[in-house]
Order: structure tokens, then C-alpha cells, then sequence
DNA sequence: CGAGCTTTTGAACGCAGTCAACAATTGTGG
DNA sequence: CCACAATTGTTGACTGCGTTCAAAAGCTCG
């Protein structure tokens, strides 16, 4: 099962659901917002640094990636998108896109207008803090992005990164038997961990020497779990899957 | 005139209207907010990673920064706050801490019950929306130091750490005369940037040499913003400081 | 099947880290 | 108010992770 055979709508809601419950009146409220679904090729803009949105898309199939540029025209990614994520959520209350935001692969995508979304957040205020929620999520990640490239080398940062993309899209069904698909270069891997790209080659075949990563073409195949998740001193907190199951458990007193 | 010398409910108001126009109720409201003001000293942890805390802190003065280990006890500062900033706004919707924060000065912090927030929140839902941005500026930031630390180099990052530091200052009013206090170790300046404190030492001298800060004791004075703000490739976009004043004079269609 | 990406490899270089020692400053208690 | 302790800042020498540049080999896709 593919996020791809899901509606827009119900991948939306899946996705809310994982930490909010919702009255049924709320998931009718997000059945009816209108989405606009388009079909987009690798490589495309979806918005621009400067750009004043009125619209916040949701990607429903395919990689996205927010990035930025110094000056002198190095890049860097600050954020990867999977099916389910609305990269520029942001947007709805900050009047001027502060980053660009780029397919990685051929994306579906849905546009949803602001105003809809302002709409259906305030008459239901759980929808708020669920869609709001979903952007605290994206600045928990930013940090640990910090985290990774500020402080860890780079056969780590990959490993990390790897770690992040397997349970990321396991959470949207996108894993099976451990492995995925992929469809990223060896350059924008490099602008997102910050390094070269030509360091990436060495980093990436030193995994696939050390067994903890395989490759088939796009394809990734993670044959141990916890070896990569040790050499990528990953720990999935930061993901904040959990924290309703986590809360029904409180910390001792 | 010292952010200090405000009451913590007027600093917080103060805040969120520069980018919200509030109704006198909306205000009042915000008043009514119980804050308890404590002083603490230098150092001292405020939260720690996995706790779940039930409330806020508002710096009401001093510094104090965000900060994530790896398991290897590297440290990386994610983020730097100022009086008037919210730095654990997220844990109203996260329930862990995925981040710890520290005091980098004595402080004075002011403690607000979640439950009192979110009531406030459920009330107002213009008062929502402000703390939201809150949280998205505070996003924002952590993209821009992201870009910043993985494609500028150390002298560049610091220059442009410097030029943050000044705008969000002056943003408070901390700000006279181009010069303001900066209570941090270089230890904590080489955590922020991902570099050591013995380059972050070099690179000081370095701008120093190049008349782009000056230094006495604590204090920090630039001479000359417009050569300090092209050394950083600075541009304070990314604060988010002025995106209603913008909207008012809308993008050439 | 050729054009254009993408991946891979090698070699030289350089930014920044590490280690270690010392100087300066700040803070503290007598 | 001084003396001592502790923290912070400064300097030098050596090392190394990762960059840069350039070229070749492999893929992908019209």
C-alpha cells in the first residue's frame, strides 16, 4: 500500500490522527476543505524566497525540499518532505516565504487556499492546534538537523539522515521490509547533511562497506535497524510520533 | 531604557503586537495572564530533554540559549533568547522536550501554567495566531542558522551571529548607540556556530582587526552595520520583524 | 544511441580541530 | 580590600576531515 492510493483528505487526517483525536464533525471539516491536486515534475519551484503565498500544499506523492541560498550561491536544504507533510504550513501566519521550496522527485501535490484553512482552524480549535502542532514537529527536526550537521561527522550526519528517512516514511507506509524508496541525488543528499557531494560518495560507500546500508538504484534496504541507528546516534524522539501514547504513560512523579 | 524595566505582561504584549493589532479585551486578557516572575542564576538548566513540563518560561531578562547533545557530549546551541522570547512555547503542544535550555546570564524568567495559555488561546483565537508565529519566527530562525552553519564559514557565521544578535536586540530596545551587552563565552559563541572555541577566538580577533566589532568587556559595539551586515551575508528577512508593514505594501503584481 | 545527468576516483590543498600551555579576568572568601 | 581559585581568553604547533578540481565511467531517457 502506497500513501499515493490514499485521498488527499484522509492522508491529511491520517496523519493529524496520529496525534490528536478528532470529533467527527472535525474530520467532516477537513473532508470538505477544497484541495487542488496537480501533478509536477522534478526539479520545479513550488515557492520562492520573497514570495507572499495565499495557498499551502500538501505533498501527496513524491520527495520535496525546502532550501536556501548564501550569497555566493552554495545551497542548503533545511528540510525534507515526504506524502503527508505540508512543507510550507509556515506560510498561513508569516507573511513572506523566508526559503524556497523544490521537488526532489515528480510530485502529486495538493494546494489549499489559506483562507480555507483560517476558516476551518477557527471554528475548530483542536484543528489548530493539530496543524500547529504539525509545525512545532518541523522545528523539532530543524534542531536536530542543527544537532547533526553542527556536531557529528559526516558518516554519522548520513546515517542519522538515513535513520530519519526510514522511520519518517514508515509512518506514512512508504517502508517495507526495511527498505525504501529514495529518489534523491548524491548533491542534494550533500546540501542537506552540508557537506560535498564527493564527500557523500565516500561516506555512502563506506555505509554500504561497513553493511549498514544497501542500495539497489533509488532503492534503500537498512538490512540492520539498530546497528544503523547506533552509527547514526539516532534517537527518534525528536520525531515526536509518540507523545500521545507517551502521555497516557507519565513520567514517574 | 532596559527590557527590564517593563512589566513581564507589557514585554510579552509588546512583543506580539508588533506584528498583531490587538482588541483592548484581547489585551486585558494577555494582563490577566498569571506570570511568576523568579530570578535565577547563570548556568542553571530550566528544562532538560524527556521532561514534560506544565508550563512556559518568558525571558524577562538575560540570555538563555537551546541546546541538544549527541551521545558523545558534543553540544550544539540551536537557539539563542532575548527578553521577551518564549523559549519552550513548543511544549504546549509537544509533550517531551526534545531540547534542553539552559541561562547563559542570570536571569530573570517568568513561568506561565500551559493551562492558563491554552485557555487564553481557546478565548482568543487572534491571541492563537500570535503565539503561532511566535513559534514559526522561532523556526524560521533555526532554518536560516541552518543554512548559516553548514555553508558559511566560521568568520562569515560569526559576523552574521553578531548581526542577529544586534537586529532582535534592537527589536527590545537593548539596543543604543550600535552597542549592546553580550553576556556569552566564546565556549557557548563556538557551540552556537559548530566550530571550536579556540577558532572562535581567531575569528573574533579577525573581525576585530577588520573594524567590524569592537569589544569592552561584555559589551559589543558595531561601528559600521552596513560592512558588519556584508561580511555575515546578512539579511534580516528571516526575522520576520516587519512582515505586517510589508503586506501593506503588497508585492508589484 | 547520443546528450546530459549522476556517480565514482585520484591528488593536492586548506579550513578548522585538537592539544597543551599560559595569560587575563572574574568571582569569592577571609 | 586583597589573595587565591576558577573560569575565560589567547597563542602556537601539529593533525585531519573534508573540499576542490578534474576527469572518467555509468545511467537514464528522449
Amino acid at each position: 500500500m502506497t500513501a499515493g492510493s490514499l485521498s488527499p483528505h484522509t492522508l491529511m487526517i491520517r496523519k493529524l490522527e496520529s496525534t490528536f483525536t478528532f470529533a467527527d464533525e472535525e474530520k467532516q471539516a477537513l473532508q470538505n476543505l477544497p484541495i487542488q491536486v496537480t501533478n509536477l515534475k522534478a526539479g520545479r519551484d513550488i515557492v520562492r524566497v520573497g514570495d507572499r503565498p495565499s495557498q499551502c500544499c500538501l505533498i501527496l506523492e513524491g520527495f520535496s525540499c525546502v532550501y536556501k541560498l548564501t550569497s555566493e550561491g552554495k545551497r542548503q536544504l533545511v528540510a525534507l518532505h515526504v506524502p503527508g507533510d505540508i512543507p510550507d504550513l509556515q506560510s498561513l501566519h508569516l507573511e513572506v516565504m523566508d526559503n524556497s521550496i523544490a521537488l526532489i522527485s515528480p510530485c502529486t501535490v495538493g494546494f489549499i487556499q489559506h483562507e480555507d484553512l483560517r476558516c476551518v482552524c477557527e471554528r475548530y480549535p483542536r484543528l489548530t492546534a493539530a496543524f500547529w502542532r504539525e509545525t512545532l514537529v518541523d522545528a523539532s527536526i530543524f534542531r536536530e538537523w542543527l544537532l547533526n550537521n553542527g556536531r557529528r561527522e559526516a558518516y554519522t550526519r548520513m546515517a542519522h539522515l538515513l535513520c530519519e528517512f526510514l522511520m519518517r516514511l514508515k509512518a506514512v507506509g512508504l517502508v517495507e521490509d526495511d527498505a525504501f524508496d529514495l529518489p534523491i541525488t548524491q548533491v542534494e543528499l550533500a546540501d542537506a547533511i552540508g557537506t560535498s557531494s564527493v564527500h557523500v560518495n565516500r561516506v555512502l560507500q563506506a555505509l554500504r562497506g561497513d553493511g549498514l546500508v544497501q542500495t539497489k538504484g533509488k532503492q534503500v534496504i537498512v538490512p540492520d535497524w539498530e546497528k544503523l541507528k547506533e552509527a547514526g546516534d539516532f534517537d527518534p524522539l525528536y520525531l515526536h510520533l509518540e507523545d500521545v501514547g507517551a502521555a497516557r504513560s507519565p513520567a514517574v512523579a
